[in-house]
RNA sequence: GGGCGGUUAGCUCAGUGGGAGAGCACUACCUUGACACGGUAGGGGUCAGAAGUUCAACUCUUCUACCGCCCA
């Protein structure tokens, strides 16, 4: 739709998908590689796989896309690399269920066919976030999209595999790790979320091994009791310091267990006695390591006690073992109490189910030596955390940083490139062929190897990330370019999941570090600052934003597949409430801009729904008033650069506002300030370019006795602005942008294929005359708003014209003189006059510096109200005095303070005595015309 | 227990060593030829509390209260 005119209102829908369709197909987003700009790279944090677009991607894509927007424009080479990560255990999840729903498991299929039934499923169904980001307007170079079990992505993750091992930071080993019992998987300590939960401390006897008496011990897991190999007391408790070195016998088994002192015991919790297992508690693994002591391990892989139980336990469920022991202990007198307690237990982030700490064979990356590069690397500088206090979460988790246990008994993953030997001997080669050569070798005869059968942890594929997915190992030219990125982006969450591992990782096999800044994101909660989770019920989907849901929809959707159905109707209660007409469609740009300016540093954000709903209105502003400046300039002649001697003093002063605003704009997004850039733009367009500057030119186009070079330039000035406040707008309202510009650039003689790649405007500092101009603007825009209060306050109806009187000195008058038309205009004046006193009738009354400013209001105006006007201007007038004169008064100021801040209270001083002075004559007025008039 | 952060207008939040800001909400008026998803004007805050540094503190320091997050 070229000549016709624009509707009047804008409908996002309309344009979004389209324009993102032009994009993508013309090639926008792929970086020129031979073009002359710097590199500039963002890699986006690779989405799971089977996950859908949330409010903290829609925030953080915003960010990111923003970025990537600007600095095209700039003329960098910029790519932003996306793709997605495979997500072992929630992408197995998701296939099993399927599975389930069939009546099978994947034991069933078994490994190969299981593998193959994922892969087809990650092509159905595994792009539905990446479909998402491209309706938030992202601009992603979508051609070099990967995915972490790539070919070339699973060579990188086999080679660092190797390299590690062989120079000894990764080893297998025996160790205690967190075992989910659910999934039959180690798990990281980072995937265990310990949450607070309500269950008993029960209160043990341990009996002495010579009868002389008991100890009673503390415990909130009694089934792990039949694996203590001690009891702990503190070695400076003087209760038990005697017993140090004696034997208890532990009830329900044979067996008799040392008393051992151990600073780990904290004597003031419970009896100051506790039971030590080593095999089931990784603080009782400690103190088993000091004191020597027994790992009886209790539990089968599924939780189920193992022949290590006494017999009667065996084969029972870890809760119902619990019960039977508690009842046995009972049983037999030793059940000294049991009190309610509320304790921390440790549950799987992914299966919920209470995590075990079990002995198990894993594969560890030996962290520390890692670590020390890592943290130097931010140390000095070579990655800056935006925010900088993050640094300091960062120091403290590296500085204690444990081995990360990389195996994973799933079949989804990367498979650990490591076979063992008829005896166990382990090879590690990434080259399966070579493997058996070196074995042959080894042995001096081949033999059959067997294969690790575990994965590696997903967060081992996604710290090469930034490397792995521009070629490495290869010297690819994107390597080179586009290696070390420039910023990443992303929330605290995964700071030690995966900011930490990058560095870790980049720094060891790239010798440099993945990225320069590290921009971290605050959480997006709900209005209340409740977290969005789905058991609340209380989740915004971005696109719901983007195109509006009917109540129904929303109601269903939230309820849909809930883990407790009892919640259903609560949500859908609260929800009926909230969102009694469902959700508008409110547009990707709102979006967008809402996500922006609510980007403060170093804080969480609270989603308000008032926000996006303004800054769709704000898109319709633009759209209004680009409509405006459209039908006034098709067809027109339009100087694109108007001559200088046409312009008026608003077209020199938005230039101006402009060349300011730039700055502001540029400046901000250098500096990760997303809500100052939001709100310098919006605060432009609509609080400067619509309520004043259209206004002002109004007058000057349809007025037909002025002269047609006026109007020109006007119309010039008004495209050029507009065009280039489209680009300073367009990294975050792409669309609304973009539409805009195609109708708007051919006007303002700048036309091209795309606004994504038209410049960046270029940052000026305002010359002494720019400035001058914006004071003097400054001066009608405060007399225009004197004359608007006045007529407000004195209720004489808007659209009454007016004429005025002023008294001032003949630089004011000529300023006046020159400024008519735009004050009649925009004040809705008749005309002003001069004169050299007061005038005699009712006026109202307005002081500016030295202008008084009079209106005539003869037998329209209500005296006592005027009076009541003046009277409360002058009260807080004084107020403002007396703060200015304390300071004046006082000699440590005037001899202290630097002379500018003494001058400008001068200054004050000076103004307000003024206009005291202006007001009271008025108000004396006022008192002589009641008197008279009585 | 250790670490980090927050407390500013009714709500959501900026801000800074020298005259308290925005958006939304609110009040009054306005179908003015871009826009009622609009216009004009306006009301509203002992900047959590206390002490200190300073000529000057919402801003810097210390303490207290309350709220939140991470780690143990």
């Amino acid at each position: 739709m070229s000549e016709s005119e624009l509707p009047k209102t804008y409908h996002p829908s309309g344009v979004e998908k389209d324009l993102y369709r032009f994009w993508e197909g013309s090639g926008f987003f792929a970086p020129d590689m031979n073009g002359p700009g710097s590199p500039y790279c963002i890699m986006i944090p690779p989405p799971n796989v089977t996950g859908s677009l949330h409010m903290g991607h829609a925030f953080q894509d915003t960010i990111m896309d923003a970025l990537v927007r600007y600095h095209r424009m700039k003329g960098d080479r910029t790519l932003w690399q996306t793709g997605t990560d495979h997500a072992g255990i929630a992408t197995q999840m998701v296939v099993e269920r399927q599975l389930e729903a069939e009546g099978k498991s994947r034991h069933d299929l078994g490994r190969e066919a299981f593998e193959k039934r994922i892969w087809q499923w990650k092509e159905s169904s595994g792009g539905t976030i990446v479909q998402q980001l491209r309706r938030m307007g992202a601009s992603c170079d979508w051609d070099r999209e990967r995915f972490t079990m790539d070919r070339e992505l699973s060579r990188a993750v086999t080679d660092v595999f190797v390299q590690l091992y062989e120079d000894g930071l990764i080893y297998r080993g025996k160790r205690l790790v967190n075992w989910d019992p659910v999934l039959r998987t180690a798990v990281s300590d980072l995937e265990v979320l310990a949450e607070k939960e309500a269950g008993h401390l029960w209160h043990v006897r341990y009996p002495l091994e010579d009868g002389s008496g008991h100890l009673v011990v503390a415990t909130t897991r009694p089934e792990t009791m039949l694996g203590d190999t001690a009891v702990a007391v503190h070695p400076e408790d003087a209760r038990y310091a005697a017993l140090v070195g004696r034997r208890v016998v532990l009830p329900l088994t044979q067996r008799t267990i040392p008393i051992i002192a151990d600073t780990y015991v904290d004597p003031e919790f419970g009896t100051g006695c506790v039971k030590i297992t080593p095999a089931h508690d990784f603080n009782d693994y400690a103190v088993g390591e000091r004191h020597q002591l027994a790992l009886i391990n209790l539990f089968a892989e599924d939780a189920t006690l193992n022949d290590n139980a006494p017999e009667g336990y065996r084969g029972l469920d870890r809760y119902e073992a619990r019960k039977k022991v508690v009842e046995a202990l009972e049983a037999l007198g030793l059940l000294a109490g049991i009190e309610p307690h509320e304790l921390m237990v440790p549950r799987g982030d992914r299966s919920r189910a209470v995590i075990e700490p079990l002995l198990t064979d894993q594969w560890f990356v030996k962290a520390g030596p890692l670590a020390e590069k890592a943290i130097e690397a931010v140390e000095d500088g070579r990655i800056r955390f935006v925010p900088a206090n993050w640094s300091k979460t960062y120091f403290e988790w590296m500085r204690n940083i444990q081995d990360w246990c990389i195996s994973r008994q799933i079949w989804w993953g990367h498979r650990i490139p490591a076979w063992y030997g008829p005896d166990g001997h382990i090879f590690v080669c990434n080259c399966e062929e070579t493997v058996y050569e070196l074995a042959a070798e080894h042995y001096g005869e081949p033999v059959t190897l067997q294969r690790d059968q575990d994965v590696l942890d997903t967060w081992f594929s996604s710290a090469l990330w930034p490397f792995s997915t521009l070629g490495w190992p290869e010297q690819t030219p994107e390597l080179q370019a586009f290696y070390p990125t420039n910023v990443l982006v992303t929330g605290f969450d995964i700071i030690f999941f995966w900011v930490a591992r990058m560095v870790m990782m980049g720094l060891e096999f790239t010798g440099e570090v993945p990225f320069r800044d590290v921009y971290i994101t605050g959480l997006i909660r709900d209005g209340e600052g409740n977290k969005m989770s789905k058991s609340k019920g209380n989740i915004l989907d971005p696109l719901d934003l983007i195109d509006g849901i009917d109540l129904e929809s929303l109601v269903a959707k939230r309820t849909r597949d809930m883990m407790q159905p009892h919640l259903a109707l609560r949500i859908e209660k609260a929800t009926r409430k909230e969102f009694p007409q469902g959700i508008p469609a409110y547009g990707a740009d709102a979006l967008r801009f809402t996500m922006a300016s609510l980007a403060t540093q170093g804080r969480d954000i609270k989603f308000d729904l008032g926000r996006i709903e303004g800054y769709r209105n704000f898109c319709n502003k633009l759209w209004n008033a680009s409509r405006f400046v459209l039908m006034n300039t098709e067809g027109q002649i339009n100087a694109p650069h108007p001559g200088d001697c046409f312009m008026s003093l608003g077209d020199r002063w938005i230039l101006a506002k402009l060349k300011r605003t730039t700055g502001e704009v540029t400046r901000a997004i250098d500096d990760y300030r997303f809500n100052d850039y939001a709100h310098h733009v919006y605060q432009f367009l609509w609080g400067i370019f619509c309520d004043w500057y259209l206004e002002m030119v109004k007058p000057v186009i349809y007025d037909e006795s002025v002269e047609a070079s006026y109007k020109i330039a006007a119309r010039g000035t008004m495209l050029r602005v507009l065009e280039e406040s489209l680009r300073l707008l367009h990294p975050l309202m792409p669309f609304i942008t973009e539409e805009l510009w195609h109708r708007v650039s051919p006007l303002a003689g700048c036309p091209g294929k795309t606004i994504m790649l038209a410049p960046w405007p270029e940052v000026v500092v305002l010359d002494p005359q720019e400035e001058a101009i914006e004071k003097e603007m400054d001066w009608v825009i405060s007399v225009v708003t004197m004359v608007r209060t006045l007529r407000a306050e004195l209720d004489i109806p808007p659209g009454k014209p007016l004429r005025m009187v002023v008294m001032a000195g003949d630089d004011v008058i000529c300023r006046l003189e020159k400024h008519t038309r735009i004050l009649s205009v925009l004040a809705r004046l008749e005309g002003w006059s001069r004169v050299w006193e007061a005038p005699e009738g009712e006026s109202a009354t307005g002081v500016l510096e030295d202008l008084r400013l009079f209106i005539p209001l003869t037998g329209v105006m209500d005296i006592g109200s005027e009076m009541v006007r003046l009277t409360k201007s002058l009260e807080k007038l004084e107020k403002e005095l007396e703060t200015v004169e304390k300071k004046l008064n006082n000699p440590s100021f005037l001899s202290r303070a630097k002379p500018d801040v003494v001058e400008k209270e001068r200054g004050k001083q000076v103004e307000i005595r003024e206009k005291q002075q202006g007001l009271r004559e008025a108000l004396g007025r006022m008192e002589t015309m009641r008197s008279v008039s009585r």
